[in-house]
DNA sequence: GTCTATACACAGATAGAC
DNA sequence: GTCTATCTGTGTATAGAC
């Protein structure tokens, strides 16, 4: 605990750490381009001429925090899988997770979210590339889960992996904090109408 | 068919209505703050202080692209409700409808729902209102599902509304005009899911 | 309705003292 | 590691001729 620690709170970070912190808020309340060196040079609290100490220059800032962010979300990925055995089971706990973590960092989900068409093309193909890995991880799960016969095989797996993500990502831009209901509730929730469906009774369906 | 037509095709618009589709094209592409004047008025063929004669200022085509989205929607969604009789079967409709004009209209549906942040405090609040107002017609339609046995209702109406909205309103990012599935599939796709769900069996389901 | 010319503000980034 | 001062490019928008 000597130094460099991930620590949640905003205090006895490092000035570079604040910056990235700082730099996805006003990323994703402004957006990239809308967002000013002086900003967030001010929000961390010091001249604009200084955040060039830190960092090489204003897009670094988006990459690393597309990077990072991108990381953290593989990483969970990797344990769940590890973890689990039963495939349909193991798909809900990374569903879970991934929302969560989505919604505990949601100005760094956000940007990555919305702000990779501001990188460099050289960058935006890493960014995509690192993004894609982390979609083939949830995939090859749900094509798992196919083949255990758990999950229907009418839809290819890449559409409905597309599908549980377009129920997941959406929610960073509605998620209140000071709502009704937690991101246990809501991951709870999303899941429940991925897995089961809104309908109720047999009225559509065939088995 | 004198004059003002809405066409989809890109010839014989008025000067106002190409600014107006460049500047969707250029927002979805750039953000738009990441888009210059300039770069519009090229791209319509015209310089930049002559886009001055058609239009206010920036932010105007940023806030008539989001408020006619919004209106297009509006129509849509009314004249489906007024036409069905099964609320489940218009929520389908509601929905398919919903997603194939997204789908049409990528560039304007992209831009008012990632874009409504870079317009004025007032237009904002405005335009959300407006949004807002498409929201609770498909939530209505949710509720009158319920109170008809037809969808769940260990969930409230408002969740599965925005539930149902994560997956059509995601779709517009990934969507390939390209690709192998065309709107209606994806639609008839994305709605499966949604009324059904994406297991198999009634392994995890209690009725 | 479109142009050229231009005003004015502010962006990202650098130089070099402390 | 932070500052002040500043360079240089470019943004939105206007003035006024055609």
């Amino acid at each position: 605990m000597t130094d460099g620690e991930t620590t949640p709170a905003e205090t006895d970070q490092s000035t570079g750490e604040r910056l990235l912190a700082g730099a996805a808020v006003l990323f994703r309340e402004q957006g990239y381009a809308g967002t000013t060196t002086r900003q967030l040079a001010a929000l961390v609290g010091i001249q604009n001429a200084s955040l060039y100490h830190h960092v090489g220059g204003k897009e670094d800032l988006l990459y690393r925090l597309c990077m990072d962010t991108l990381d953290s979300v593989a990483a969970t990925f990797t344990s769940a899988v590890a973890a689990g055995t039963d495939p349909l089971e193991t798909l809900g706990t990374v569903a879970r997770g991934y929302l969560d973590q989505a919604l505990n960092d949601r100005d760094r989900h956000a940007t990555m979210l919305t702000e990779i068409r501001s990188l460099s093309p050289q960058r935006q193909a890493e960014v995509i590339g690192r993004r894609d890995k982390n979609v083939a991880i949830v995939q090859e799960l749900v094509a798992k889960a196919q083949r255990a016969g758990q999950v229907r095989k009418d839809i290819d797996a890449k559409y409905l992996t597309l599908a549980l993500f377009n129920l997941l990502n959406w929610s960073i831009f509605w998620f209140n904090p000071e709502g009704e209901l937690d991101h246990t509730a809501i991951g709870n929730l999303l899941w429940t109408v991925f897995s089961d469906g809104a309908a109720k009774g047999d009225s559509k369906r065939k088995r």
